[in-house]
RNA sequence: GGACCGUUAGUCUAGUUGGCUAGGACGUCGCCUUCACACGGCGAAGAUCACCGGUUCAAAUCCGGUACGGUCCACCA
């Protein structure tokens, strides 16, 4: 009913498609800039990609799309991930699922603070608060419109009502929801660890937010005497800088060279401070020079050893990475000044041995670059080690596409050392909803109905602490990690937490991620439900890999192979793209952007419109038929047959996600067997029914008007904008959709299916190509007529089957005496893997 | 160092339970301006499916190894 009211609706305001004539003209170009952006608006009027949150019948299917992080224009990553999931979510609701397809932005967050300091050559403290967070707030605005309008132009069919920012108050709300929850679970803790410290950002950040980067080091070799001596133990570093800082000294038990030394004093060069040799047999003998000097924290390694051997702490650096021992002569020095004085202090005091160029990995902010160090200081943490094996286990029930993706993930939570230090000592972020009673040091930590709310700006809602009776509180400082907002988006976008029957959409049916952030928001996404819910937050996954240049290297306009999305939609059109980004190869595999593929998408868009039009054309007096009205002739069946088993195959590949195979079985189909044999081999029945009969005729016109409209049908999750221009030309009257997107996905059909058909009209076509090359090699024209055509079959039965085929093919060659025998006469052109063979004469 | 992925014509790529005469695209060459489409049609050339070994009646496909490339992770103080 609903539906019917719509299609009345939109015929009335299109004149363009009301009239008396039942198939319309089709103009002769297909203008798909016009056209994608009419297609655009109206879907949004029509509101067909609308969730209904009140339908009760339909089978929810929901994609946790990811929020992107607004950074500026939508580029071609972001085109293959959407194309992805949007062609899933056409699939799914053509195949009835109420489809939720959900669009919110991830705003928070280091990338956007870095860039408004830049942009106003400032520093976070240099203005008050609200107004960085304004100016962090404005960019983001700025960078979504014109994501969105990337996103719009690809033709997603996103339900915009949907649309969230993480900075919202309601969505600070869920994220401070959560970590409330969290906290009350005892999945959130506060303590002091050594955590990844940006010195330039001056914050903590996750292992997962460090990169690796080959640098060429120095290696100093250092005299360290031995107290009570005058030997020394020679140690190789490539950070003296943290020589200050110095709390042991570790060796192999095995290395003879230095067991003797193990539980001896030794001296820190340049402070009067000793230290003991202690073994360790993870010393690795055969680098530096086998003694290795323990520096809190000079690495990762330092605090592994710190931890097992319970050294003690030296405190050397803050939090801009300055030396802050006022004990030591360098402080005040930032650490590579620091670096510079004691290479020169070492080198005066006739410590330094000799120095060797090294290629080491340094790990550096993801964000600005800058050295990572290593800084102890209260932090907020999430409990995520203890769920590692859990994590494993529901990654290993649920598919992937590729399956071997779910490998990344499996692989990242094993390899974890830390738990996820979840603070930021940043500005642009969710607060944390915590206080501190400033006579006791109790936690407080907001009640549910407190959030959202600011702790830096407001005190908690109680009259006293419960633990002391005191009344002053100090609000926390510290923000949320960004990936607190958006690792709890499969609940958020189930409707959690307000809507009671949230958990119909929960799990997410297809969480998409690229291969970049598996390891991030796949990962934050599986502890974080499992954690609050008990329950794996999605119930599969699509992985995408990265766009690379067209030489096949990582695009980046440094390399000058950078390809900017806004500009390709517009050059080429969306069609043309989303089957670039579909078909470039398979799913979960980096891509590279190749124009040659655009082109030949944009090149089939033609075709199928031109054909389109020539079958309206042809079909202009055809009133749409039931099948049990027509006689389907030979060739009729055969390219049924084939069209029923193409769709189960695509069928196939959608639901496993292999866009690529998809949409290549569509295009060959599409392009080779339906134009260059079907439609080419029924011409004559449809302009001389007088020769081949009226009911060869109508049968051919049924033919033609199902397959395509199959065609179109399978096509049109990947490009949606000219199957709708066409079905609204020739089908919307007698289908009775209003949109071919929201058309009944057709359902493969094994009774149309016969492999007898399709061998037999494989076997007309056989011999139609054969003559054509025959007339190819002694350079006719196609259209010349040819005087004598002999077929020798070897056989009755073949000879029969060809003579079915006798009229397609003497008319599409124009064959005027065309004989079949059933003599077996193996002179002449052979048709290729049969025993027929065939004699022309022109 | 570990894990994962890849290696198919000049280039890019498909080939998911082994049956291929290895499919498609770009490019190249030849013919055809044939009444949907020259953004087209017909045709041709071009691949020992990286290498070595194994399993099998049968291997691009499965197993083991080697080489090269890519990605991620862990590292070397």
């Amino acid at each position: 009913m609903f539906l019917g009211a719509i299609s009345v609706l939109l015929k009335l305001n299109s004149n363009l498609h009301v009239g008396l004539i039942l198939m319309q003209p089709m103009p002769k170009d297909y203008k798909f800039v016009e056209i994608e952006q009419k297609w655009q608006s109206k879907w949004e009027e029509m509101k067909i990609y609308h969730y209904n949150w009140n339908d009760q019948t339909r089978e929810p299917f929901s994609i946790d799309t990811p929020p992107p992080y607004p950074s500026g224009e939508l580029h071609m990553g972001n085109v293959l991930n959407w194309t992805y999931f949007d062609i899933v979510a056409r699939f799914k609701r053509m195949q009835g699922y109420n489809v939720l397809f959900p669009q919110g932005w991830d705003c928070h967050g280091l990338g956007i603070e870095i860039q408004v300091e830049k942009a106003n050559n400032i520093r976070k403290r240099d203005i008050p608060s609200d107004q960085f967070r304004n100016m962090c707030m404005a960019l983001v605005e700025k960078y979504i419109a014109m994501m969105k309008e990337g996103i719009l132009k690809l033709g997603s069919s996103i339900d915009w009502t949907t649309e969230y920012r993480t900075m919202d108050p309601n969505y600070w709300r869920c994220t401070q929801l959560s970590f409330i929850q969290l906290y009350q679970n005892g999945y959130m803790y506060q303590g002091t660890h050594p955590v990844n410290w940006c010195p330039r950002d001056e914050t903590a950040i996750a292992d997962a937010e460090v990169d690796h980067v080959k640098k060429e080091g120095t290696l100093h070799y250092i005299k360290f005497p031995i107290a009570g001596s005058n030997e020394h133990l020679l140690i190789a570093t490539s950070r003296p800088e943290f020589i200050p800082a110095c709390v042991a000294i570790k060796v192999n038990p095995k290395d003879d060279r230095y067991s003797k030394y193990i539980g001896r004093k030794i001296v820190v060069p340049l402070t009067n401070r000793e230290v003991t040799v202690i073994a360790d047999e993870a010393v690795d003998m055969n680098f530096g020079t086998g003694a290795v000097q323990i520096c809190t924290y000079g690495d990762k390694d330092d605090v592994k050893t710190v931890i097992k051997h319970k050294l003690p702490v030296i405190r050397l650096i803050n939090e801009n990475g300055k030396i802050t021992d006022t004990e030591c002569k360098y402080a005040g020095l930032y650490l590579n000044q620091t670096r510079t004085a004691i290479v020169a202090d070492l080198t005066e005091a006739g410590l330094l041995e000799k120095t060797e160029k090294i290629q080491q990995e340094v790990g550096v902010c993801d964000r600005c670059k800058t050295n990572v160090e290593i800084l102890e200081r209260k932090q907020w943490f999430m409990k995520t080690m203890d769920l590692s094996e859990v994590v494993e286990k529901n990654a290993n029930e649920i598919p992937w596409y590729p399956d071997y993706m779910k490998n990344r993930l499996i692989d990242w939570a094993k390899s974890l050392d830390w738990d996820w230090v979840i603070s930021r000592q940043r500005l642009f972020a969710t607060p944390i909803p915590v206080w501190y009673c400033k006579g006791c040091g109790e936690i407080i930590v907001a009640k549910p109905e407190w959030v959202p709310i600011d702790p830096k700006i407001e005190g908690p809602r109680i009259d006293a602490c419960p633990k002391c009776g005191g009344k002053d509180f100090s609000g926390e400082q510290d923000v949320m990690d960004t990936w607190m907002d958006s690792s709890i988006t499969c609940a958020v976008h189930a409707g959690w937490p307000d809507r009671p029957d949230w958990k119909r959409l929960f799990p997410a049916s297809i969480h998409p991620s690229g291969t970049d952030i598996i390891r991030t928001w796949a990962y934050y996404l599986m502890v974080r439900h499992l954690a609050l819910f008990n329950e794996r937050p999605f119930n599969s996954v699509l992985i995408n890999g990265m766009v690379l240049g067209a030489d096949g290297r990582k695009m980046s306009k440094s390399l000058k192979n950078y390809a900017a999305a806004p500009e390709a939609l517009a050059k080429n059109g969306a069609d043309a793209v989303r089957q670039w980004a579909a078909s470039g190869g398979a799913t979960g595999s980096d891509i590279p952007y190749r124009i040659q593929d655009v082109e030949y998408g944009k090149r089939f868009l033609n075709k199928l419109w031109n054909a389109s039009g020539f079958a309206s054309k042809l079909l202009e007096d055809y009133t749409p038929q039931s099948a049990a009205n027509v006689e389907l002739q030979l060739l009729d069946k055969w390219i049924i047959s084939k069209t029923e088993n193409l769709t189960k195959k695509v069928t196939d590949s959608f639901e496993k996600c292999q866009f690529n195979t998809a949409v290549e079985d569509i295009r060959n189909f599409t392009w080779h067997v339906f134009c260059d044999y079907y439609l080419e081999a029924i011409k004559d029945r449809l302009y001389r029914p007088e020769v081949h009969g009226k009911e060869s005729r109508l049968a051919a016109q049924y033919t033609l008007y199902e397959v395509l409209y199959r065609l179109l049908q399978l096509f049109a999750p990947v490009a949606p904008h000219v199957t709708e221009e066409i079905y609204q030309y020739m089908y919307l009257d007698s289908k009775s959709y209003t949109s071919i997107q929201v058309s009944e996905w057709p359902k493969f059909n094994p009774d149309i299916v016969s492999k007898e058909v399709e061998d037999q009209g494989d076997l007309i076509i056989a011999v139609l190509g054969e003559i054509r090359n025959d007339k190819a090699q002694k350079k006719i024209p196609l259209n010349a007529p040819i005087k004598n055509v002999t077929v020798y079959t070897g056989n009755v039965e073949i000879a029969k089957i060809i003579q079915k085929g006798a009229a397609d093919i003497t008319s599409t060659l124009k064959i005027e005496n065309f004989t079949v025998l059933p003599d077996k006469f193996t002179q002449g052109r052979q048709v290729p893997s049969t025993e027929v063979y065939i004699q022309t004469e022109c």
